[in-house]
RNA sequence: GGACGAUUAGCUCAAUGGCAGAGCAUCUGCUUUACACGCAGAGGGUUGCAGGUUCGAGUCCUGCAUCGUCCACCA
């Protein structure tokens, strides 16, 4: 039956092939380490990036999860004991808005369920949505264990994060402390400097004269003149010449009445606006670390849901911020306080989640200290036991340690790990659970687990570029914290894939393109091959159809090829042999080009240049084998009967290595071809058997 | 403000300092028994701009322009 596929029709159908042969592979056992045959010994693990569970793959995810599995089943042929470990996040925040976003569409908000009900309708999200990328992550091909499939907010994990917790507390690392944070007014969380993203805004700049006591008056600019109600100081540069006069005399705050300090600090700069800052360390990060130094009082006018709270001005309480800041330049205004007023574009803070201004508030957060952990994450990439590729990801890397500040580790949010602490509300940064990812989803604090002692630490770390300080820098300190190794030696940061234009590719933006239309069209190989062939080491990967469609027209050729071969052989069994003996210059020729692009493919995958790996196989396919070799060997079988035999040897033996070296990049043809030929015995095989082309040994 | 990357055919990308190539698209001719998802061929380029080094520069150096990304942030 399945050999009537290959023999009768000439144009290679996936839709036949695909399920069959992911069915064959599952049944096969061979994804998980612990059933691959005795000869794959030495270990060789990938740990793949938990997607977060909202997640809907896009050809980001697709490039990710080819170059992850071209890695590891190369490496599985190679007689590795591979594991690649699947996964999803918890993914917090993100998680908990779609949840909540779909109980608004029914008329509710989270607090009309109250914390345990919400926790079960996220759960029941999840067990309906949660898997969804994984499924997908099937259709491409991936051969992940699924057997181990990990989830951070399993039983297991949970145990891990606490104990991740613990240790850090006993080391007295973590602190509890009233800081100025990034607050979201939407999500009612605090979120880390990483989780912010700029977006430019049009807006003033205010100048605004501040009397001073005893005459004269000094003026402040600033953006955001509604928090002077918690202004505390004036600070200016203690070299400024044209305020030295004034240091040390007292300012009185307009419509407050306040008298407030003019203070001297380095931080200021003399050219920016008047040279004249106004200081509210409650409400900006620079004037908190001003409020510290000089001891000043700190006045919080803005609560957690973004509005202006207190009586420090009547008529103000209760006003959102934008009309506070209206109502309080038009009373400046007309009282004469107002100097000038001039357009001004800058970079305001959104939340990564939601996209909500982010509003700057005194909070009362769980930070864990990074002096000591920033070192534990720089030195193993400094020494080159870590190896970034591209190496030029070492260097942001190295830099962003150098001046990392203590981690706010507190979220406001229901969904996640609670902070374990007696009657503590908060839950965990997502991100501190993932740190923990590739020894926790191997059983760690469990000394003794098996996958832990066997797989533990993983080899290669594929990620993103956006998320190499938030999680790769992350994984390795907790790595080595917890098990005193390092958690991965290889960090392969693959491209940003991008639209056509030039967008990037995001939900929100409308630009994202799902890879399954295309596993649809032109089938899960010729995706996998049309991504692969563009990687080039270019950090942006301008994505495009026509590589697919290129890839599509390659497995009907590699298809094609494989029927006027087998075609050949009629259907008897044969033997591949290595060819030798006397042999005639096109033969040579086919070899030696096969020899040649068997050293350049295994060179070029060492050293992730995948692209190029396609490209030669691709030409020696293509043109060597299909244009020249195959279209001489009709010639060919015209001759000597002794001749034909040789030439049918060396047309299995090529179309057999073809397909064992492009297996990686497209496994559900070769694998098809391959389980048709009838091969009696094989030439390289150290088992000698047919098995799987997945298991078959790779010509190094 | 700092760092990094990109700029080559209509599009997406290649090219250890040595004759600028591929895929897609376009055009021409082929129903040649593995493949029309194919075969044979053709057109298409002042390699972003301006200098410099060199016998020789897409490639190295300097400056500029445009685009992109990350980091920091000035109120």
């Amino acid at each position: 039956m399945s050999k009537s596929l290959l023999i009768s029709n000439g144009a290679y159908e996936p839709k036949q092939v695909e399920d069959k042969i992911y069915k064959l592979w599952e049944d096969s056992g061979f994804f998980n380490p612990d059933k691959l045959p005795k000869r794959h010994k030495k270990p060789y693990t990938i740990v793949i990036p938990p997607p977060n569970v909202t997640g809907e793959l896009h050809i980001g995810h697709a490039l990710n999860a080819t170059i992850q599995d071209i890695l590891i089943r190369q490496k599985r042929m190679q007689g590795y004991k591979t594991l690649w470990l699947p996964g999803t996040d918890h993914a917090g925040i993100a998680t908990q808005n779609v949840v909540e976003k779909k109980l608004i569409k029914e008329g509710k908000s989270r607090f009309d369920l109250g914390r345990e009900k919400f926790i079960e309708e996220v759960l029941r999200w999840k067990e309906e949505k949660g898997n969804i990328i994984l499924t997908q992550f099937k259709k491409l091909g991936s051969s992940c264990d699924w057997s181990r499939t990990r989830f951070t907010m399993d039983k297991n994990y949970e145990e891990a994060v606490k104990e991740a917790f613990l240790q850090y507390h006993k080391k007295g690392w973590i602190y509890q402390g009233k800081r100025v944070v990034n607050w979201c007014k939407r999500c009612a969380t605090s979120l880390s400097d990483l989780e912010l993203e700029y977006a430019e805004e049009k807006g003033k700049l205010w100048h605004i004269k501040y009397p001073v006591k005893g005459g004269g008056s000094i003026i402040v600019a600033t953006t955001r003149p509604e928090t002077m109600l918690g202004d505390t100081a004036v600070a200016v540069n203690p070299k400024d010449e044209r305020y030295k006069k004034l240091i040390g005399k007292v300012a009185i705050l307009p419509l407050v009445n306040r008298e407030i300090q003019i203070i001297a600090d380095e931080s200021v700069d003399k050219d920016f606006g008047t040279g004249a800052v106004k200081v509210t360390p409650a409400h900006d990060l620079n004037d908190y670390q001003i409020g510290q130094k000089h001891k000043l009082e700190s006045i919080q006018v803005i609560n957690e849901m973004g509005k202006i709270m207190g009586e420090v001005l009547s008529g103000y309480q209760g006003l959102k911020v934008l009309e506070a800041r209206e109502k309080i330049v038009s009373e400046l205004k007309s009282q004469n306080f107002l100097e000038k007023e001039e357009d001004y574009t800058h970079q305001v803070p959104k939340c990564y989640r939601c996209n909500t201004t982010i509003e700057l508030i005194p909070s009362l957060q769980w930070f864990l200290k990074m002096d000591k952990l920033a070192k534990l994450a720089e030195n193993p990439v400094k020494s080159g036991k870590i190896k970034f590729h591209p190496k030029s990801f070492q260097k942001p890397y190295l830099d962003w340690l150098k001046n990392v500040k203590d981690w706010c580790i507190s979220r406001q949010i229901w969904w996640g790990h609670k902070i374990p602490i007696e009657g503590e509300e908060s839950v965990l940064d997502t991100w501190f659970s993932s740190a923990l990812w590739p020894f926790a989803a191997m059983g760690w604090p469990d000394k003794n687990a098996s996958d832990l002692k066997n797989f533990y630490p993983t080899n290669v770390l594929s990620t993103a570029r956006d998320i190499v300080n938030q999680w790769v820098a992350r994984m390795i300190f907790s790595g080595l914290e917890f098990t005193k190794k390092i958690p991965f030696e290889d960090v392969y940061i693959h491209a940003t894939v991008l639209t056509r234009e030039g967008q990037r590719m995001s939900k929100s933006l409308g630009t994202g393109i799902d890879p399954l239309k295309f596993v649809d069209e032109f089938g899960a190989d010729a995706t996998r091959f049309g991504i692969a062939f563009q990687i080039m080491g270019n950090q942006d990967m301008k994505f495009v159809t026509d590589n697919i469609l290129m890839g599509k027209k390659f497995c009907n050729k590699i298809w094609n090829a494989s029927r006027f071969v087998l075609g050949q052989i009629d259907s008897k069994m044969i033997e591949i042999k290595k060819p030798t003996g006397k042999l005639s210059l096109v033969d040579k020729k086919i070899l030696k080009s096969l020899e040649k692009t068997i050293k350049s493919v295994n060179r070029d995958l060492n050293l992730f240049k995948f692209g190029k790996a396609c490209h030669a196989l691709y030409d020696f396919f293509w043109h060597d084998f299909c244009d020249k070799y195959i279209e001489e060997s009709k010639k060919q079988n015209n001759q000597l009967p002794a001749q034909a035999e040789k030439t049918k040897n060396i047309l299995t033996y090529v179309l057999l290595n073809s397909l064992i070296l492009l297996h990686p990049f497209m496994p559900f043809i070769t694998e098809e071809i391959y389980q048709q030929i009838p091969i009696k015995n094989l030439p390289a095989g150290r088992h000698g058997k047919k098995e799987c082309i997945m298991i078959e040994e790779w010509p190094n």
